[in-house]
DNA sequence: ATATAAAGTTAGAATAATCTAACAAATATT
DNA sequence: AATATTTGTTAGATTATTCTAACTTTATAT
């Protein structure tokens, strides 16, 4: 059994992971907010426990065993932000603190009743992978809005930055996944985009967020 | 802010005082499986946070703000009992577990979700009460089965035990809260009942039973 | 290619929560 | 009342997680 500093620990590696591609003492230490010293000593600890390849100025890296337990762990964070916000009411900008806490719950059947009465979901309230009960993510190929053309319809399929500010300023245009987006026009000088969805039928939307919303062919 | 561990002796120290009235240092070990010199220790640094009064060798005693405290953890534990229960489809058998790791939860608005969507109950599924707001705890006046006397018809308002083995058998035998059930025959030997309720003509309720079955008048 | 900066490590200390061993006080028993 | 038992405390050690200060290695930039 790890701890739940160790499951932190598992869980930004993780996600560090599968966003760089390559995890250094660094960047772990700034996203935990942890000295670099103390995340040293961990990952031999980690180590020694089998769930980190370790060896000194090398770049970390999970094994497969680290994976397997960090993808559980992310599974109950994603499927409890999936019920809070389908089973309780909470927006998708309120989900991520409590889940953050709900996650280090240690009762499988807890997370077997959540998964069973949201009817086995793929994707959490932001687009991103359930990993299955092995601790398995599967990504969908999705394309940034950024990157499409114009004339093309998409559909909104996940947002990357799940920042509660990001997200509060998306509801205040009424963007949610699953949303049709037509882009009317790119504006050359700094690729912001007109768009129309639902009711919607002209909002100009800065790279910056076009960056952020991953989209598939609708 | 109170760590996960303090609020477990605030907890333990509030219910042992409920059921017993006074509170040493012996049976608080017993209760969390800590030793005694570790429980000492651990009064003194709640002394200092005001949350008990500690002197050597008198009885441990919550202060008003550590009655406080302990309320609202309770409550925190009782609302969750009630949501796996009700909204989740656990069994009042299988809550303890997960609501006793839940109840350390941050985040006032997951535990007014849960209050709201069960409609502000006021007891949990074993019939204990939900302390309020300010975790104020106001016990109805119930009385044992064991103290009923023969003919009565009374109702099924709580259980005392609430281990997962006596809680199976009551299942076993169908007893659930609200049922109302009819003493026909209290055995002078042993003070077994033979009891009336639902489809049940004519149950036995050893006296060990009957102690742990709250009733009210019908 | 050398100097500077950034990243990583080692060593040693701090805090929270726990323990065991030994001692002290309160309570119970003869 | 004297003794034994139970309960409670003190002192000191242990483990997990964190820190700072000092040093080393690797990467970057002249």
């Amino acid at each position: 059994m790890n701890s739940l500093t160790e499951e932190n620990y598992l869980k930004a590696l993780f996600n560090i992971a599968s966003e760089a591609g390559e995890v250094n003492v660094n960047e772990l230490s700034k996203r935990l907010g942890i000295k670099m010293p103390t995340v040293t000593s961990m990952m031999k600890k980690l180590a020694e426990k089998k769930l980190v390849q370790y060896e000194s100025y090398k770049p970390l890296r999970l094994t497969e065993k680290g994976k397997k337990e960090a993808g559980l762990i992310i599974r109950k964070h994603r499927l409890t932000e999936m019920f809070l916000a389908e089973k309780m009411n909470f927006g998708w900008e309120d989900v991520h603190d409590v889940a953050e806490q709900i996650e280090h719950i240690q009762s499988p059947a807890f997370f077997d009743k959540m998964d069973e009465l949201l009817g086995y979901p793929k994707i959490d309230p932001h687009g991103s992978p359930i990993p299955d009960k092995n601790g398995k993510v599967t990504w969908k190929e999705y394309n940034k809005l950024s990157d499409c053309k114009m004339g093309e319809t998409v559909k909104l399929a996940a947002v990357i930055n799940t920042s509660s500010d990001f997200l509060k300023y998306l509801n205040s245009r009424e963007l949610r996944l699953g949303l049709k987006i037509k882009i009317k026009s790119i504006e050359a000088f700094d690729k912001s985009m007109i768009v129309a969805y639902g009711k919607h039928a002209a909002e100009v939307l800065s790279n910056i967020v076009c960056e952020r919303l991953m989209v598939e062919k609708a």
